[in-house]
Parts: structure tokens; C-alpha cells; sequence
DNA sequence: TATTGTTATACTCTATAACTATA
DNA sequence: TATAGTTATAGAGTATAACAATA
């Protein structure tokens, strides 16, 4: 368990690493804004999956899943196919034209940082994903690396039923 | 220099910690949203200051500065003195109430933190900040942990004047 | 003419609530 | 009745541009 005033840092360097996430926002393709990029990303590295799925992975409210994925259908970069098991869900997949999108955020997102962080080494970089990693998990969330297979836990982040 | 893959991971490892500071930020008091905390945090650590340095630490944009300064002040959490130097700035200082509320801040972001990273050490949670620390330096952001005295770098943030 | 700060406007991201269509 | 997903609306954060006051 840390001190107060290490929370206190902490919690500061939280709050200013907006900016580097701003940075690097900026580099996006103009069609392709920070939410559309992480549907493709999280679509790409997870495979196809539900729209409740990606409202897990993404930790945010499925109505707002729902706007990021129209938004990347409307331009072609996934298809949205009814699940023949039940037919309120569909299954999201990338297209041929998603994965080419994937790419170039790749390429993007990996120039800037190999630009930025040219004097860090491999091993620094990989403690700041491990220690970010750890933080999240902290926080209860399960966007983790999840491989296939890793136990999702069952926390929805859907709006509560009310009826 | 770190590897094209690790370079992805990092990239969403920042995208996913925006879930950590949206959780962060729900536990804000009513009248005191992300923004303005960052006001009252920055002027508590760094002193009284001008707008335009208030602008570089927060690093967006002047007119952005503006208005979270707008909101802190007209609920009395800071003064905006006129600058005897140059009548076109003004000097930003907490008042008593903005150092209350500072300290609630601190007492409820303390208090979650403690929660969710119980099972960290201490050491952890400074090699965490230093990494994070670092990576904003990295990134050419003068928000760091800014003693008194260190060379800020002359970096404006404001629209180009275009006249 | 350049700079400090403000305001107006627009866009992104998010959450809540109400709605549909299935289950 | 409950769940999967959509849409409407509202709030916060940011950027750009135009503006006022002062240097």
C-alpha cells in the first residue's frame, strides 16, 4: 500500500497523460476518429464478436459501442451479420477495407512512437505496458491482452433495465 | 528502441486507461468536473500563476484554459487579479474555499486509489508514475513534476494569430 | 503589429433514458 | 418479463477562429 501523496502523483499523471493521448489523436486519419480506430484495433486482435463483447472490451456504455460501430460501418471497414443463434445479436467482422484501415492506423500509431520514444529501450516500454496493464486490471476492468480463453468475468456495462 | 509490436500494445494500453480515469472521474464532486479539479490540483502545486502558464501546464489550448478557469472562479475556488506588469494578464490564485475544495479532491481521489490498489506496493506505484512521467517528457510536454525554477520550455499553446 | 485573454462555434466522447425486436 | 441493440438528448473536453484590450 502507497502513501497519500504518491495517490496524489499518481492521480495527476493520470490525468495528464491526456495529452499524450491527444498527440497522438491527432495523427488519425480524418474519417477514422480515436473511437472508430479502437473498434477496428479491439476487432482485429479479438476477432469477430457481439456488440456487448466489444461494450466490455471497450468499458463504455453500449449505446456509445453502438455510435463507434456505425460509424465504422458506414464507411465499409465491418459488416454487421445477424447471429443465426439469437437474432436480436450481430456478429461484428472486419472487412478486407477494415483491415487495410487497421494497417495504416498501425503504421500511424507505430511511426509517432518510434519517433517519441526513439531513446527508450525495449525493456522500459514493456514495464509501462506491464505496469498499465496491472493498473486497469486494478480497476476491474477486462480489457486486459485477454487471450481467447482468459475467464471474461460477467460485469455489463449496459445501462440498467428500469422497467 | 522498442519493437513495432510493443509500439501497438503501448498505443492501446493509452487508449484503455482512459476507463481508469472516467472511473476516476465519478467519484468528482457535483460542482467540480475533471477540468476544474486539474485547475485547483496545478495551482496548488505550482502557485499562483498567469493564464498562459496555466494553459502550458494543463497543455490545451488557451481558450480551453479559459473556461475551466471561468468555471473555478465564478464559484469562488479562485481570484483572478489584474497583473501590475501587464494589464493584459491576469494572475490566477486559490482562495481559502478553492484550497477546501482542493483538499476534498485529494481526500476522495486518495481514498479510491487506496481501494483499487491495495495490493500494490509502494515502489510500484513509483515506478509506475516515473514511467508515465517520462513518457509525457517523451512526448515534449512541459507538465511534469515542474519545480519552481526548472527551464520551462517556451512553448505556446494558443491558436496561431493569423492577422 | 504582436500578444493576452475571452467568446462563439463545432466536433468527439460519454452517459442516461426511451424505444424496438427478439427471447 | 428480460435482454440485445438503437436512437435521442444532454454534458464535458477540446480545437479553431474571431474578437477586445493592451504592449
Amino acid at each position: 500500500m502507497a502513501e497519500r501523496t504518491q495517490f496524489e502523483e499518481l492521480a495527476r499523471q493520470l490525468s495528464a497523460v491526456g495529452a499524450v493521448k491527444r498527440d497522438m489523436g491527432r495523427i488519425l486519419p480524418p474519417d477514422c476518429p480515436a473511437g472508430s480506430a479502437t473498434v477496428l484495433t479491439l476487432l482485429g486482435r479479438h476477432g469477430a464478436m457481439r456488440m456487448s463483447r466489444l461494450a466490455e472490451l471497450l468499458a463504455v456504455d453500449m449505446s456509445v459501442t453502438s455510435r463507434h460501430v456505425a460509424h465504422v460501418a458506414a464507411r465499409g471497414w465491418i459488416e454487421r451479420s445477424p447471429d443465426p443463434a439469437d437474432r436480436r445479436s450481430r456478429i461484428l467482422r472486419l472487412t478486407p477495407a477494415g483491415l487495410d484501415q487497421l494497417d495504416e492506423l498501425s503504421r500511424r500509431t507505430t511511426r509517432l512512437l518510434a519517433d517519441r520514444l526513439s531513446d527508450w529501450t525495449d525493456e522500459e516500454v514493456g514495464r509501462l505496458i506491464a505496469l498499465m496493464t496491472r493498473l486497469r486490471e486494478s480497476f476491474g476492468d477486462c480489457r486486459s491482452t485477454a487471450r481467447a480463453g482468459a475467464p471474461v468475468l460477467e460485469e455489463t456495462t449496459r445501462t440498467p433495465a428500469n422497467t
